[in-house]
DNA sequence: CTGTATCCGTGTTGATACTG
DNA sequence: CAGTATCAACACGGATACAG
């Protein structure tokens, strides 16, 4: 008789465990795999695909985007939704609790981005983008201003909230938005953080600003870096 | 020729790399391996001995552990230090960066303990438990009050301070404290998390309380923990 | 087209035994 | 006590083949 084949979710149950009360313990067998919280990261501004997923991950591969998924399904922090139809799409999206990791996620973004080895020149997610801004975002610069904010990237366009030295973020059409950045992440990026002039970005042909322009400006002076520790 | 031979560091050093600029995928190169949070949550009281470390994270076997405190080294997490004689014992310490790590983890440990699987009866090394205090404590049911309270594990102690709805916890010899848990880290856990009764722990030998009684009984109180999510 | 399963080479991890 | 050496098991990622 055949021995009884183990199913992905089998081993994934009986993975290694750290048997730790710990929360913080627990929280590294739920997303401590590689991958996983990244994967969490790409979801937090709701459902992806497989195929988007898999593309915004770079190096990723089929098979353990797969496993993660699975796994994360399993432990309730996502979901597998399909769209009804005519979309008809499989989606995952994460759970309410899946949703609450996103403050985890930013500490810990803070926390890194203060190591000497962090390049902000590196390729970058629109999500990654957006988690970022809601990490950095300066209280006190922001001041009592109030703003609606786009951003597109190729066909993923997100909206900005700006009030109370806050910024609120979900994906939708930036119709309304009093101003418009259409450029790709990494670009987006070398503004925000690495302090190139909106105009030379706009000379090279890799950012659109539209609407109040003096409000760019602005903007781009609200996410200072925390200072790097001597490294 | 021989091909040069390839040292723990440098392989550390070419390690699979997100090549993503997003600073949670920082942080999961600089502390996402299997062990490396735990090492640093260890850590967060200060100092300890290759030894300690080996016995508080039950599992962790030798080699890894060398590796692990060699990585964060590198990545300027820890440092390794000589104590002066007579010690003349080596321990390794968190950079000051290294404990700014502390809001993560904690929020780690928070939003993972509202899994489902989270299971407050496991095994829990007093780092663990010390850091959960300061995790879960809730302001608005330590009020106002002001107390100071000494924990002893065995060898270990540790010296809380509770003050404006926080509490502060070193590691020190709990003289002048007004109340002393003399104990182990999971039974003082299952009266403070699993509803335990004092007595009872006391009944069963595996705690003392030494001081102010009633305060004893508030404490117990000021640290409940988050719904669980339907699991 | 969107995933999912299987195979396989490689590197990482961990248990045990051992050394200064 | 503080690690190293060895070796087996597993996880990762790439390629490919398969399924709805």
């Amino acid at each position: 008789m055949k021995l009884k084949k183990v199913t992905p979710s089998e081993k994934a149950a009986r993975n290694r465990w750290y048997d730790d009360a710990c929360g913080t313990a627990l929280a590294l067998e739920l997303v401590g795999e590689r991958w996983s919280l990244l994967i969490v990261r790409e979801l937090l501004y709701g459902g992806r695909r497989f195929s988007e997923l898999k593309a915004n991950l770079s190096g990723i591969s089929a098979n353990i985007l797969t496993q993660r998924l699975e796994g994360m399904e399993a432990s309730g922090i996502l979901v597998r939704k399909k769209l009804p139809p005519p979309a008809s799409v499989q989606i995952y999206e994460l759970t309410p609790w899946g949703y609450e990791s996103e403050t985890a996620i930013r500490e810990l973004g803070r926390w890194a981005a203060r190591s000497p080895d962090h390049d902000t020149t590196l390729p970058l997610s629109a999500a990654s983008l957006m988690t970022s801004f809601r990490t950095m975002i300066s209280a006190e610069r922001v001041g009592d201003e109030t703003a609606s904010i786009g951003f597109v990237f190729g066909p993923e366009s997100f909206l900005a909230q700006i009030a109370n030295g806050w910024i609120e973020i979900r994906r939708a059409g930036v119709e309304g938005a009093e101003l418009v950045f259409d450029s790709d992440p990494m670009s987006l990026a070398s503004v925000v953080y690495g302090g190139r002039p909106i105009a030379d970005a706009e000379g090279a042909g890799v950012l659109t600003v539209r609407g109040d322009r003096a409000l760019a400006e602005r903007f781009t002076g609200w996410f200072p870096l925390p200072a790097k520790v001597e490294g």
